[in-house]
DNA sequence: GCTGCATGATGAA
DNA sequence: TCATCCTGCAGCA
């Protein structure tokens, strides 16, 4: 179950063995990608490209193959020789003469030329990669500044692969935590300094999750639970999956909300809800 | 073995 | 806002 940092983390996997690699086997088991599965064997593979959540196999014929995770799909890399032993369900396998790549469980995948792809709304609709090296935390202070966004809360915003691509649910939380901000906030009615503070939070703890393979929490929180022999499953996240534990930094005790129909951690000392001040225009 | 939930996203109303 | 799709698995008998 992936955000950003993990697919990031797949196709960093993936270009290790692809990248420049001449494709000698190919499956695609969707019945409406199955008939082009011959058509990819003897291309190379360009690049494996992300954005947000979506994943893009590049080919040396000019085509791309786009695959979204969504809950449940897996990339596996490993030697031709050695495939996985799991019981799911293969969607897509690309083999060179050494290596193969093998997306199992998925379902979102499609084979695109350059105009569809440029044309494909998934795509289209993405706005910035978190992970993008080109975006910098005044980008993401701009943009939350913008008329579209401004006036939409923070926990709404947050999931929206059109404000910033890759952030995901857990991410939601975690950020929103980091950036001591109420989801019920709205861009427009946060200072100068808190926008700030929320845009180098989106960056930095984006960026550890893809660092960490998913960890969130803080180093010398995670220590401190590791001593206590605490599991993973414990000390990864500061709120996230943590309802009625208690904040590492308040010791007030963590909530659990409904945003539209997904979960939201937080802390209520730490990102208490401000009363809403209404101001004449 | 069964049930419900899940780090996701879309399209209709 | 709701219903729906996709599949795997943790939790519980």
């Amino acid at each position: 179950m992936p955000e950003g940092p993990e697919i990031r983390r797949e196709a960093d996997r993936i270009e290790r063995v692809l990248t420049g690699r001449t494709l000698v086997h190919v499956e695609l088991t969707l019945p409406h990608l199955q008939p082009f599965a011959t058509s990819l064997i003897g291309t190379t593979v360009t690049s494996i490209d992300t954005h947000g959540k979506a994943l893009l196999t590049r080919f040396s014929d000019g085509r791309t193959l786009y695959s979204h995770n969504q809950l449940y799909g897996k990339w596996y890399v490993c030697r031709r020789d050695r495939p996985p032993a799991t019981r799911r369900s293969l969607r897509v396998g690309l083999h060179t003469e050494t290596h193969s790549a093998l997306l199992m469980s998925a379902s979102t995948i499609e084979l695109l030329d350059a105009d569809a792809l440029a044309a494909f709304p998934p795509i289209a609709r993405l706005g910035p990669d978190v992970l993008s090296a080109a975006l910098s935390w005044r980008d993401v202070a701009a943009r939350l500044n913008e008329p579209d966004f401004a006036g939409r809360s923070l926990g709404a915003l947050y999931l929206d692969q059109h404000f910033i691509a890759g952030i995901g649910n857990y991410l939601r939380s975690e950020i929103l935590f980091a950036a001591g901000l109420h989801p019920a906030e709205r861009p427009r009615l946060l200072s100068r300094s808190e926008i700030g503070a929320l845009a180098r939070a989106t960056l930095v703890i984006s960026q550890r999750a893809y660092a960490t393979a998913g960890v969130t929490n803080r180093e010398p929180w995670i220590a401190r639970l590791k001593r206590q022999g605490l599991t993973r499953r414990h000390w990864r996240f500061a709120v996230f999956d943590r309802a009625g534990a208690p904040c590492h930094a308040c010791g007030a005790t963590i909530e659990r909300i409904e945003v539209g129909t997904r979960r939201l951690y937080l802390c209520p000392g730490c990102q208490p809800s401000r009363p809403v001040v209404s101001r004449p225009k």
